[in-house]
DNA sequence: GGCGGCTATGTTACTCTATAACCTATCATC
DNA sequence: GATGATAGGTTATAGAGTAACATAGCCGCC
């Protein structure tokens, strides 16, 4: 157990799960949003994993979870709403979703994303978020949203190097 | 005229494309790589239009164009090529692709993209990419491939604001 | 309290995107 | 012209996402 990926080495994990679901709360409450029980069940599978998760993915773990067995359009439309709060973000690289660990700070999205443990990690960097727009304007182009998606390994990943470039040659 | 995107201002388009075309032919030639009649008429679908294309909106066109019927996995195979050769990048936000102007120097893909028009813009700021490198090796990270997808208005579609704003509610 | 409207979820069916697996044709070289 | 390698054809299916319509729960209000 000691190459855990960086953003999930040396944390209580349960601790971070209720933490991001307690603010969650607070943030939908506060707008005045229904945080319902179906939307709050995704939000805790997706901080359980700690990684990317599909939709697909995430309909099977529901399934087993509960007893509830859901359709496409209804974990669709629970990740939609988690997406328009920002609780969450998307990863189109993976066609996947990410619990936002910062939900309340408007922010753009930006990953690292580790090929090797598919571990994705999100980056605080307000000042590349402004040059991107810089550059953007330098061209005449207003920026509403920014996706960027790093794709390469991780630290605990590069340090098992040869073992992962085998793995995964 | 003066709001046109810089990707596609001003040009002879027919002159651009077939420079893509001839620098794909002579870039093939040099790495001993095979660049089939199908492969080059899938990158000139791509280079007329001008505009990240899908998959299978490039099925329907190669239908047309010959009476050639081609399955998916044909495209996908002629578009992987493409896309290892670097002749065309992967617009992921889109699940589209889109020629790459520069296809002889090593680069990573950022694009930006209009919601509008939905033109694609490929920036060249090699200085962008080393901060992003330099932001994930602070974080431990080695950087492979990068995609940057900003979305937002052109300067034509945003020197049309009021209409567009309100064709796009 | 029951009516009416609103929001969330359930259900069915379908579209779009992509790949697996296997088979055939073409090319390249000896 | 046999042989191996690469490219393309074919069938079927997996994976991702949405349209359209039905139902259920919630809220306010007269």
């Amino acid at each position: 157990m000691e190459h855990t990926p960086i953003a999930c080495s040396h944390h209580d994990h349960n601790h971070c799960i209720s933490d991001a679901l307690e603010a969650a709360r607070q943030l939908c409450l506060g707008r005045g949003v229904r945080l319902t029980d179906l939307r709050l069940q995704v939000l805790e599978l997706i901080w359980q994993n700690h990684k990317p998760l599909g939709a697909y993915t995430l309909m099977e773990m529901l399934a087993k979870a509960n007893t509830r067995r859901v359709a496409p359009p209804t974990v669709y439309r629970a990740l939609d709403f988690l997406l328009e709060q920002g609780l969450i973000h998307r990863i189109n690289v993976l066609n996947a979703f990410i619990g936002c660990p910062s939900p309340t700070t408007k922010h753009q999205s930006h990953f690292l994303i580790c090929r090797a443990c598919g571990i994705a990690i999100e980056l605080n960097q307000p000042e590349l978020s402004q040059q991107i727009i810089g550059v953007a304007r330098d061209a005449g182009f207003a920026v509403e949203t920014q996706s960027l998606e790093v794709s390469g390994l991780c630290a605990n990943c590069a340090g098992n190097t040869e073992h992962s470039e085998h793995r995964h040659e």
